[in-house]
DNA sequence: AAGGAACCCATGATTTCCCATAAAGTGGTG
DNA sequence: CACCACTTTATGGGAAATCATGGGTTCCTT
């Protein structure tokens, strides 16, 4: 499966609609109904966006945890009941719910983020400054050292 | 099977009715007839609401045990005696039976959590803060360590 | 007869779908 | 390399369908 690449600024209209970038959506191209998955980011104040082919590796984790376990309760709250299955219009639109675009303080512009096999949808400072970090971080982490 | 997403609050009328989310009634769309098994969650003061086909794995563990076995008498119970069938009607409403509103304090407003498989019924306040708890709990265990 | 439950219809609000347009990119051609 | 035609992309807005909800009527049960 090809991966997705870059950063891309997109504008949030008076609905609640943004244009996935259509970086991402080629990716996708030969799966003409692709749905989404949105759902909170565990570690960041972002929102996280995944091909729902590929969510499936969630849900085996709830599903590998008995039903009678708390942890498995915890964890298909996350999975399911903070996530939202969301279909691209006919322009290549989504709508973002309200409870994640509230999360990620997304107003009038939300910043993409490929990921490989999903992507981050960030209100766009806070996801600039969250790259910034990343990158500033990365050489110690790639090469034991910083970069000179 | 498509699965159960999100959470969605609806109002309780006067006469016990509440629609039942379509996000949820579209998952299983392609049965028309589709009949939901109520009955009270195990761990929570909350009711659980499954497609009749998904609920047979309960039904399979009571059979799977002698008609002596104290056990079975116990599951019997929960599967059976304590659950309730109920049809939507023609807007997609469900009347929740009086034993099972008692328990979960449904009153005038119900919250429901998807699930994967199956939802949960809820009051607003409690599924709000059932959901809440889930996710701070979540990190944890999905990582071993709490978010930063 | 009374009570509740199933069924039917009505309606405002929301959401989805569809069309329009402007900006930006692409490629071809003289 | 400048210009033009064409495609793709991003965005806006209006029409149409769906959703959630309320209320009335009929029918069965007790």
């Amino acid at each position: 499966m090809k991966r997705l690449f870059g950063a891309h600024e997109n504008k949030l209209d008076a609905k609640g609609r943004v244009s996935v970038p259509a970086a991402f959506r080629n990716v996708w191209k030969a799966t003409p109904e692709m749905t989404l998955v949105l759902r909170p980011s565990l570690l960041d104040g972002c929102v996280e966006a995944w091909p729902l082919p590929d969510y499936a590796k969630f849900q085996a984790k709830v599903d590998a945890l008995a039903e009678t376990d708390p942890e498995h309760y915890a964890l298909a709250s996350v999975v399911y009941s903070q996530a939202a299955e969301v279909e691209l219009d006919a322009q290549g639109r989504i709508m973002i719910p309200a409870h994640l675009a509230a999360r990620a303080q997304l107003v009038d512009a939300v910043y993409f983020l490929g990921r490989g096999d999903h992507f981050h949808i960030w209100a766009p400072e806070a996801g600039r400054a969250f790259l910034a970090a990343s990158c500033a971080a990365a050489p110690k982490i790639a090469f034991g050292a910083p970069a000179p």
